[in-house]
RNA sequence: GCGCUUGUGGCUCAAUUGGAUAGAGCAUCAGACUUCGGAUCUGAGGGUUAGAGGUUCGAGUCCUCUCAGGCGUACCA
């Protein structure tokens, strides 16, 4: 339900009909109660253009306002305030649509956009740490959601696969001479190992970049020692996904390497356009206004980053043909992404319909505001923080006793993954984000579990009534109407995040929600003696709704709920 | 130095993108239980939105300066 522009039109409408040719602003929700559900604040904003008393412009647009259908009421507050009551019996009308519709009522985008979603991106020589963590799961959350409304979403996992550390490694894997899982085991480990031969054995050293000029000219027997371990590497990072509910798959994996061929071209394409200039013996990009350049082959002949990253921006948008390109990486490559995207433009690599952004997210710290590590000062791995969340869940049930010991260990792993991934995604990604256990495994206030025990609760009622569930939904009071109006903002509410891809804006929304929610369960009996079968069915599927609010909320967000807690 | 960015009750975060008296949770204090699962709900105290100017009907939000923090700053990604 698009219930913002509903109002917007009849809004319009009364525009039309009182001869204002100016195009409304859209209604917002109204801050308080009193106010009304929503209000229009465009009196004021149009005072100005049309020399008139604000109060007097907003008298005209009540009084060509259709009260009939949407609205059934509204006033004039304050310097112009235009406060809109909504009529019970359409809130009542549309929630009842949206209970019995698989998708609550909400739309299938019209005009799918091609979005290109990049995220997570692991470095394949080392394991993933908790600074990938953010990227992952703000990338799969923006994924499901753009997927959800319709768009054509193609995620990418550009993983670092190439550079010189490479023929370091699989120098290291030849000599000890086995299949890689033992060793493997550990990245972090079997780098520090390789790295300390590197340093120790002359002769080593020398295969080592010997091997990594024969990985870039294609010897066959390196890159069989190549795939193997980015092979192994990239299982280990899918353990990781798999442990998330994070969706990406091996099909999504475009690899640094899968660019290397391209990016010779890409240097021809910016010689071609004249935009390329040597200095210091790099060959550069210089832009306007800014001092330093992109540099996009060295001295030596070698290719950076940005480099790669050209050649990507033009694989999405002419191959894959993306009109969006979402890039979800650590607020501090932003000056990167600025200038690369500039200079994708600029040569043309990128149309200029094409809508490039930087979803640029903070950094995670620790209790005390610091980066976040291990006691030791090492990187905190990110499949030992997600382990720990489900050791951690395991204490938080209760009565343990009333489930099976499989049980627990399923209930715990939704608990714990779904603990950590709501208290990431609830805060506003750009900030950096203030790491605690105690917080997000708590079940008061904004959290998971908050939301977790409101939906076991109406699964909980639903087991109790155990009979069909059938009649209208009946506005009955003033909360009652607050919570139905509520549900039906749920799809403005994606669309908004979906614009901002910012998943906060999901978990606020749930958080109030479910408040108004447990608010009304107080007040408003379902179950109990004395209420009649009318009122009771009403409220069920009140509660049937918030539930797949709750359920499709979360889902978007890569967490499952369950019945009972 | 230059550039980007952040600053909101003791703590952790919101604020519908310029709208009404800046909202929540934690913590503190005070209430509601023979509970449709109290892992809940109700209420109270706590704020000059870092500071100073400016723009306007209206500013936490936009502009300027100051202060404080974080990050980036030419051949790593």
């Amino acid at each position: 339900m698009k219930l913002k522009s509903h109002i917007n039109h009849v809004i319009k409408d009364a525009f039309v009909k009182a001869g204002i040719e100016h195009e409304p602003m859209s209604v917002s929700e109204a801050t308080k109660p009193e106010f009304g559900d929503y209000q229009f604040n465009g009196a004021m904003a149009l005072s100005k253009q049309l020399k008139k008393n604000p109060r007097e412009i907003a008298q005209s647009i009540l009084d060509a306002l259709d009260l009939t259908g949407i609205l059934a009421k509204a006033e004039i507050a304050g310097p112009g305030f235009i406060n809109l009551w909504l009529n019970p019996l359409w809130i009542a009308t549309q929630c009842q649509t949206a209970v019995h519709d698989a998708r609550l009522g909400i739309e299938v985008r019209e005009n799918p956009m091609k979005v290109v979603v990049d995220y997570s991106g692991p470095n394949m020589a080392k394991q993933m740490h908790v600074g990938h963590l953010r990227s992952t799961i703000i990338g799969d959350t923006l994924a499901n959601l753009l997927s959800f409304l319709g768009d054509e979403v193609i995620r990418q996992n550009h993983i670092g696969d190439w550079g010189t550390q490479f023929g370091m490694l699989i120098a290291y894997l030849e000599m000890k001479d086995e299949d890689g899982s033992v060793s493997l085991k550990d990245l972090e480990q079997f780098y520090k190992d390789a790295k300390a031969e590197f340093d120790a054995n002359a002769d080593f050293a020398d295969k080592a970049r010997e091997y990594v000029v024969k990985i870039q000219s294609g010897d066959a027997h390196c890159l069989q020692l190549w795939q193997k371990f980015i092979d192994i590497s990239l299982g280990h990072c899918e353990e990781v996904y798999d442990k998330l509910g994070v969706n990406l798959t091996r099909e999504d994996v475009r690899a640094e390497s899968f660019y290397n061929d391209a990016l010779p071209k890409v240097i021809e394409v910016l010689d071609t356009k004249g935009v390329l200039t040597q200095s210091d013996g790099a060959q550069c990009v210089f832009l306007e206004g800014d001092e330093i350049p992109v540099i996009v082959q060295k001295g030596d002949g070698g290719y950076l980053y940005a480099t790669t990253d050209l050649a990507a921006l033009w694989y999405r948008a002419e191959v894959l043909g993306a009109k969006r390109i979402s890039y979800v990486v650590d607020a501090r490559q932003g000056g990167h992404f600025k200038q690369v995207f500039r200079v994708a433009k600029e040569a043309g690599f990128v149309s200029e319909d094409v809508k490039l952004e930087h979803i640029a997210f903070g950094t995670m710290m620790d209790k005390g505001g610091k980066p976040f590590k291990t006691r030791d000062g090492g990187t905190v791995k990110l499949i030992d923080l997600l382990d720990e969340a489900v050791v951690k869940a395991r204490e938080t049930i209760n009565n343990k006793e009333e489930y099976s010991e499989e049980e627990i260990e399923v209930l715990a792993k939704i608990i714990g993954i779904g603990a950590v991934k709501y208290a990431d995604l609830a805060i506003n990604r750009e900030s950096n984000y203030i790491f605690n256990w105690d917080k997000m495994l708590s079940f008061e206030g904004n959290t998971s579990l908050y939301m977790q025990y409101a939906y076991a609760r109406i699964q909980s009622i639903f087991r109790k009534h155990n009979a069909p569930i059938e009649g209208d939904i009946i506005i009955g009071d003033a909360l009652e109407h607050r919570l139905a109006t509520m549900l039906l903002r749920f799809e403005d509410v994606l669309e908004r995040a979906a614009v901002d891809a910012s998943p906060n804006q999901i978990t606020t929304y749930l958080y109030e929600m479910v408040t108004l929610f447990m608010r009304f369960y107080e007040q408003n009996p379902m179950l109990k003696e004395g209420v009649d079968e009318k009122t009771k069915m009403s409220r069920l599927q009140l509660a049937d709704l918030t539930a797949k609010t709750i359920k499709q909320g979360l889902d978007i967000l890569g967490i499952k709920v369950v019945d009972k807690l």
